[in-house]
DNA sequence: AGTCTGAATGATCAACGAATTCTTCAGCGC
DNA sequence: GCGCTGAAGAATTCGTTGATCATTCAGACT
């Protein structure tokens, strides 16, 4: 069993060497197969397809993200503190992500296409640890008691949608994109403070 | 001179016809310029590119909306309700029309790509009306002090930007999105009331 | 002179066969 | 039996070619 994860992990190290530097499009699963000194026909048996491949990537670099969350979310820091670290955490891995590796912007496309579910997904993971942070934010008395955390979860996300797609910001600087989720965080976080009077 | 701008019209009137119907791609400028009784060279005495026209048709929307974004912002309603009613106003009348006709998508996706600066400018012509509310607001009281309306106001449509592309929205009911725009208003309304600290 | 047309031009698009690539699977070697 | 290969099949992409379209402009018409 542990022989079947090298491979996977092997193939999926190979993928992405040859992804990050040719792009999705451009890389063969023969020639993937062939880094890993196997036939393209074999990866088969690790991956039911090439999307399977991309979606691997993404999912090792979502898990990558979801650990440094958790980190976050139960460390020591105020709850504000903590809610703009997850936020700026995630801009900066992806803006540094893509402005290494341009190509990963091809899967990001493919996988937003072809598995639009997978994004609802880690939306989901993400909430976790936000509903984490405005519950110890309540219990601290930080944040003004809520209704529904979960449902705040989703509208924090919702309003920080901008800060999430490389196609929405891809033309600014990181240092004008921090500025601007710190303003939009600002005000969030005084409304969370003081609390969120639910619309009539 | 009125003889020119009703010829404008004219063929604004009928690409629009036709861009309905059949799409932007699909409508070829001859087609227009028949249906106007005139040659395709003809139109070109009117609008600089058949991109021109797209950009006509926006711009023609976007004005019947920033009328609409004026009688709001300057109504006696509570600068909370004002705050709200642009939003939900500005998101009804997209869904509407891309809902009655769904070729106007391509419109939109067509000048996002080639005329990505248009943007801006709707952007910058609805904060203006933005600021008013704000600025009425803090003078009302219903609205704490703030340092920048104008930065306020642009954090706003940054965190309301899910709200205003439907691409990102297309496969939402009318009644969900408008939920969640009253959940991210909440919030927004909830941090403008009592006070945003800016971020240290 | 000022308007407009329609042909010319270059760019873009559609069609379609060829080639490449993804995916499957019968069978080979262990 | 198990793991793998490599060829076959299906799907997709690619490249070419012909057609269509956006755009220009010389000249006709008023």
């Amino acid at each position: 069993m542990n022989d079947k994860t090298d491979t996977r992990k092997q193939i999926l190290d190979a993928a992405m060497n040859r992804i990050v530097h040719y792009g999705y499009g451009k890389t063969t699963m023969s020639e993937i197969a062939s880094d890993c000194g196997m036939s393209a026909g074999n990866i088969y048996r690790f991956f039911a397809s090439k999307l399977d491949i991309a979606e691997g990537m993404a999912r090792k670099f979502n898990s990558e993200l979801y650990q440094k969350y958790a980190e976050i979310a139960r460390g020591s820091e105020s709850p504000e503190k903590r809610l703009r670290n997850i936020f700026h955490y995630g801009l900066n891995q992806t803006f540094d992500k893509i402005e290494k590796d341009a190509k990963i912007l091809e899967v990001a496309e493919v996988l937003g296409q072809e598995r639009p579910l997978f994004f609802n997904e880690g939306l989901a993971q993400e909430r976790i640890y936000l509903n984490q942070i405005l519950e110890d934010g309540v219990a601290k008395g930080t944040f003004a008691p809520m209704e529904d955390p979960s449902f705040v979860s989703e509208m924090i996300q919702s309003a920080l949608m901008k800060f999430r797609f490389p196609q929405l910001y891809s033309m600014l600087t990181l240092e004008k994109l921090e500025r601007e989720l710190n303003g939009v965080l600002d005000i969030i976080i005084a409304g969370l403070k003081h609390g969120v009077e639910k619309h009539p």
